[in-house]
DNA sequence: GCCAACGTTGGC
DNA sequence: GCCAACGTTGGC
């Protein structure tokens, strides 16, 4: 099983709406490396970090899961939608996209600002200068280091 | 709102 | 294949 870091920004999609759905399609992603990421390594059962990114402030929310293995984008056939893509097509597609699914919001939030403070986060890709990836992978360490400073009565990935 | 960093596009 | 121009992301 393989961990990751998925941002959103919440006034598009915020963890609360996520609870509210309990699934979603992570479609709309047009980064070519977050698209391989979701084909080739995220598989149902990783665990996911969801951080709310452009926030106040922006910062790891909360828990989920990836429910689905990656499966064609349909808002890229769409040409009503604002993630549609002309050479994107049902036969020969583009964008591919996961289910995620909500586990729970942490009962502390975790600012940006705070985790570059903490020194067993060393190399998580989220801090790196001019990281823009929406979708990254997160080594077991530091997303055991992230669900124990959020706080968890539950976690089913802290056994 | 600014702007650095990064990704994509397209002319050549 | 290079690279300038442009668009986007996202912290601050």
């Amino acid at each position: 099983m393989r961990y990751w870091l998925m941002k959103s920004e919440p006034s598009s999609y915020s963890l609360d709406k996520l609870k509210k759905d309990k699934k979603t399609m992570w479609d709309g992603v047009r980064n070519y490396q977050a698209r391989n990421y979701m084909i080739k390594d995220m598989k149902k059962g990783d665990g996911v970090l969801f951080y709310h990114s452009n926030a106040k402030p922006s910062a790891v929310v909360g828990l989920a899961k990836i429910s689905k293995n990656a499966v064609p984008d349909i808002t890229s056939f769409d040409k009503k939608s604002v993630y549609y893509d002309p050479k994107s097509t049902p036969e020969n597609p583009r964008w591919h996209c996961v289910e995620v699914e909500y586990i729970a919001h942490f009962n502390k939030y975790l600012p940006l600002a705070e985790l570059k403070l903490l020194k067993s986060l060393d190399g998580l890709a989220l801090l790196k200068k001019g990281m823009r990836l929406s979708i990254q992978p997160v080594l077991k360490k530091h997303f055991r280091v992230l669900c124990k400073k959020g706080v968890l009565d539950k976690n089913p990935f802290l056994k």
